[in-house]
DNA sequence: TAGATTGTTAATCGATTAACAATC
DNA sequence: TAGATTGTTAATCGATTAACAATC
């Protein structure tokens, strides 16, 4: 906790070290040098070191790095032990695909479920999640409110949305909205579809 | 086309300067200066004359930037005007949350089916887009393909998947999975749900 | 003209990389 | 031991920024 917090850039690498070593763990391998890892990350292996070592995780000279101590160390400092709690708020097309991800179940997360504001979506059950009146999350004990939320209501809503749930002491936002959020002491990570799509068309347009 | 392509990290920033132009024109405003620009988006006044100036837009000395003339170069530059064709292939949650985004509706993308390889799904209509088979991607004519992919398959067939849509000459992967994808020429964008959920939970743990 | 703002140069900053002594 | 591989330093690279002359 509270420790250095490192440069996004290797923040962004986390998951992607994580993904590899379980990987190779499911390959019964045990071990691995950082030239393995940059290789399969697309990296050097210097930076691999580096990284690895800025998070505390210690190699062993002239052998490598231990699978499951890399994996279990790294996967303790991006907190996947203490599974977050998760909230979709927003039941529209996105917000009711999120429910059934992957990381939803028992990967680190814990969707405790899927708030709207809207009457006439409050009640129903698609894919098994009743949805809730976003109102509702006011009545959560402080203990088990969600940390982070996923927004995915539209983008007239989004600011408004994402006000009310910092005002509730979430901290972190998943935000699928078209919309630049920018809210004092939370913490935002956009998933912008429209901006991957010009990205990808814009490089398709200069090679 | 084809002419000098910008460096990754303006590549990003040019939808948000698109987002932005667009609605300062909404507010009829007409013209805006590198500063007032910067502010919104949260960078320096120098880095978005830099990047404007890369791109080819040119401000007016003593005046600031034409809001029109700014906005349609960069959306020219971005390739928005010719209407890229895509298509989405799996037709689980995400696939069919996707048929409904508002990209596909004018916004400079043309969808132009939703394909999976599952018997059970080809054919049902779902959001009133039928679900065709994957494999007739091949029969459209070679200048109507799509030009670029959503990929939102199982993770265990994405390799696969983005590998016939390579072989039938499709050049941009928007990719939905839980994998990495390396394909020569074929440009990718990831949108890792999970990486990023474990970055805010990263994030979290060490404020 | 005076004021505002661009376009561009040169300085800064920070991440990446190469290189290699230390070590198992 | 010889070979492999780490941890770390110093060099490199490239994006960002400050500063300011040029210009409307």
């Amino acid at each position: 906790m509270q420790k250095n917090i490192l440069p996004r850039e290797v923040i962004i690498r986390l998951p992607k070290y994580l993904r590899y070593l379980r990987e190779l763990a499911l390959h019964d391998k045990t071990k691995v040098s950082s030239g393995e890892l940059a290789e399969k990350l697309g990296i050097t292996a210097s930076q691999v070191r580096r990284d690895l070592g800025q998070l505390g995780v210690n190699g062993h000279n002239g052998f490598g790095y231990l699978i499951s101590e890399a994996h279990r160390k790294i996967a303790e400092e991006v907190g996947l032990y203490d599974s977050q709690k998760v909230a979709i708020i927003g039941a529209g097309n996105i917000g009711h695909a999120l429910t059934s991800h992957r990381m939803f179940r028992g990967r680190g997360f814990e969707l405790i479920g899927i708030y709207d504001r809207d009457p006439e979506l409050i009640g129903t059950v698609i894919n098994g999640q009743q949805i809730k009146d976003v109102e509702t999350l006011r009545d959560i004990p402080e203990p088990e409110r969600p940390g982070i939320i996923v927004l995915a209501t539209s983008s007239e809503s989004a600011e408004e949305t994402a006000r009310f749930a910092a005002s509730l002491g979430i901290r972190a936002i998943l935000n699928f909205c078209y919309t630049d959020l920018d809210l004092d002491d939370v913490l935002i990570e956009n998933i912008h579809i429209d901006d991957s799509l010009m990205m990808l068309s814009y490089q398709l347009n200069h090679k």
